[in-house]
DNA sequence: TGTACATCAGTGAACGCGCGTTCACTGATGTAC
DNA sequence: TGTACATCAGTGAACGCGCGTTCACTGATGTAC
């Protein structure tokens, strides 16, 4: 009895994975119930006895991505205690990420999930809200700290560490891996780390 | 003989200027041949009198992107003769962009493009790489003139406007304007600015 | 241990819809004489 | 100035394709007795 739930929990993990890794690879115009179900060897009608829609792949996907992305806050807040640290470490996780694949930049600005269900851009907005929150969380911590100008808003600052991994995934993507994202998310953090610490800090 | 042609000349502008609009106001996956032929008044058998395919008129709507953008640049150029206070100018203007429509961050970023045509994503890469060493040319002007650290990468500075531009774009979009674009730019700005300016200048 | 039955993942054919595109035809506009 | 003809924007019906989804059926797996 447990085994069969088993499988068909195992099927939607294979499915929602399959899925996300057609999309990194792809792009979410090309995710076809189809292009799931040969990846994951069943025949497209196979996927809807363990998914309802397509939508509903769509949002397993969305979970998996959030998962990811709180794994690596989390992971990088571990290792480093320091905020501006944990900062830069998330920044280069997420680099990381780009490098492996362009999923999320790719699903999280793609008008497929911001045109289609209205639910999907919810929980889009919800994943870059968590995200950025987690971010300013850091910022102010740093700011408790003194490392990071009190007068800065935590928020602003999480949404330019995306003004660093946005555009750099976006060329990593048009140039099909031309456009060097490491070098830049290290020049660009440099600058940005100049603007948020102390005036009289010189660290 | 002129009077026809100008008519099919007009009708391509027609064309062009309604599938911006469409795309702007309801994204790229909604938009069909049908709907821009609705909008401008004809069947959507009409439009193929004067385009030969959805993938030309994606094209004439790429141009017009850019052009407003290179307008755009010119213009702030033009009314401030100070780099640092022309990339301020065309940072904002970019943001009134956003707040008209969501044209150009969504096509840009969209994997409708990305996804398509190869010739359409080149084009995309073309118009960012137009755009972005327009602003590094600006930069580099403020390094000559002593307004811009001198040890900074004109491009990788001409990035980090669109990584102000970006994401605000994208997060006014996912809120349905709600998100205060105008306020996150001008506070991105002040951060960015700090970070160009020489340290030992206090403007 | 073996047989009968229920459950349920997987299959394959088919449907319906949206959409880009084609094509023969119409009718207005402009030109040639 | 008027008539005949050519041009060409616009029309509407139809086609073909991709794709999400449904549904009756199969066959393996596990359970009850």
């Amino acid at each position: 009895m447990s085994e069969e739930k088993l499988d068909t929990q195992i099927r939607r993990e294979q499915i929602a994975q399959a899925a996300l890794e057609l999309v990194a690879s792809q792009g979410l115009r090309r995710l076809s119930v189809a292009a799931v179900a040969r990846r994951v060897g069943l025949v497209p009608s196979g996927i809807y006895r363990h998914f309802h829609s397509k939508t509903e792949i769509l949002h397993a996907v969305l979970d998996l991505i959030r998962q990811r992305l709180m794994d690596n806050v989390q992971a990088a807040c571990q290792e480093h205690s320091d905020p501006l640290e944990c900062l830069h470490d998330v920044l280069m996780r997420h680099i990381r990420f780009i490098r492996e694949g362009r999923a999320i930049p790719r699903i999280i600005f793609s008008d497929d999930f911001h045109g289609g269900h209205p639910e999907l851009k919810e929980k889009v907005l919800d994943i870059f809200g968590q995200y950025s929150g987690q971010l300013a969380d850091i910022v102010r911590r740093g700011q408790e700290q003194g490392t990071v100008r009190g007068d800065l808003d935590p928020a602003t600052v999480a949404i330019m560490v995306f003004g660093i991994v946005i555009p750099a995934g976006i060329l990593w993507h048009l140039t099909e891996g031309g456009f060097d994202v490491t070098r830049h998310a290290a020049r660009a953090w440099e600058m940005l780390r100049s603007a948020i610490v102390p005036a009289d800090g010189k660290q």
